[in-house]
DNA sequence: ATACCACTTGGACTTAGGTCCAAGGTCAAG
DNA sequence: CTTGACCTTGGACCTAAGTCCAAGTGGTAT
């Protein structure tokens, strides 16, 4: 169990950004008797997870939901599994776009370009 | 040559957004003797280019980097190739983690949970 | 006891990327 | 010559995702 700092340093996010996450039901701690919150080490993965998610252009909220689906149990169930697939679908749309966008720039690469001006 | 109004609605966004987007630098704008803004064509696919970079974890200000490249004459430069070899080398990367998050969901379709809790 | 560092909360502030609004100019139609 | 749609600028406001700060508590080292 890891108190804030400790998690903040290992994950590489601020302590800050760490108590947003928990206000918006990313993540969980627990309390230690003195209020101090204290994390399971194996919170560091998902809040890289989180992080990951944001750099390829989930909100926060987006990545609650993939966050929501993880911490479920029964992944077969219906509904968690049509979550899922939609999630998924999502992810090949972002890499399906990210493919015409850089056969865009390769296409440039050694020739003239239609955009000038 | 379109007015502001005509690019917004055949672009998908707001004559705001294009507003903002020409103080940032992506786009510019020619003016009729009365003032209005006006737009070549081609504009609305380099509006749409930035759109997609957006929805993909760009920020504007990054996507005002590609536009750069795609205005530059002289794709073959030294300076530009090298830039445009990093872009591209970004988009790989954002594929690369795209593909790792895919790979998180799908391999928890129907499988218990790591995360649980 | 004192210093010091990590932690708590709440609230103010910041940046990005907009939207919304007011006050006014342009132009075509009736 | 007024109405309506469209344009201009400037400034206020909004959400997301934080950061920064103040005031106070906890725990440890000297």
């Amino acid at each position: 169990m890891l108190k804030i700092g400790e998690l903040a340093k290992r994950a590489g996010v601020s302590a800050d950004a760490l108590r947003l996450y928990e206000r918006l039901g990313l993540i969980k701690s627990e309390r230690l008797p003195n209020g101090y919150r204290v994390y399971d080490p194996q919170i560091e993965q998902l809040v890289k997870l989180i992080r990951r998610g944001q750099r390829l252009g989930f909100t926060l909220r987006e990545m609650a939901d993939i966050v929501a689906l993880l911490a479920e149990g029964d992944m077969t169930a219906n509904q968690t599994a049509k979550l899922m697939r939609e999630k998924i679908s999502e992810i090949d749309a972002k890499i399906a776009e990210l493919e015409e966008l850089r056969g865009v720039l390769t296409s440039l690469h050694a020739q003239p370009c239609p955009l000038r001006g």
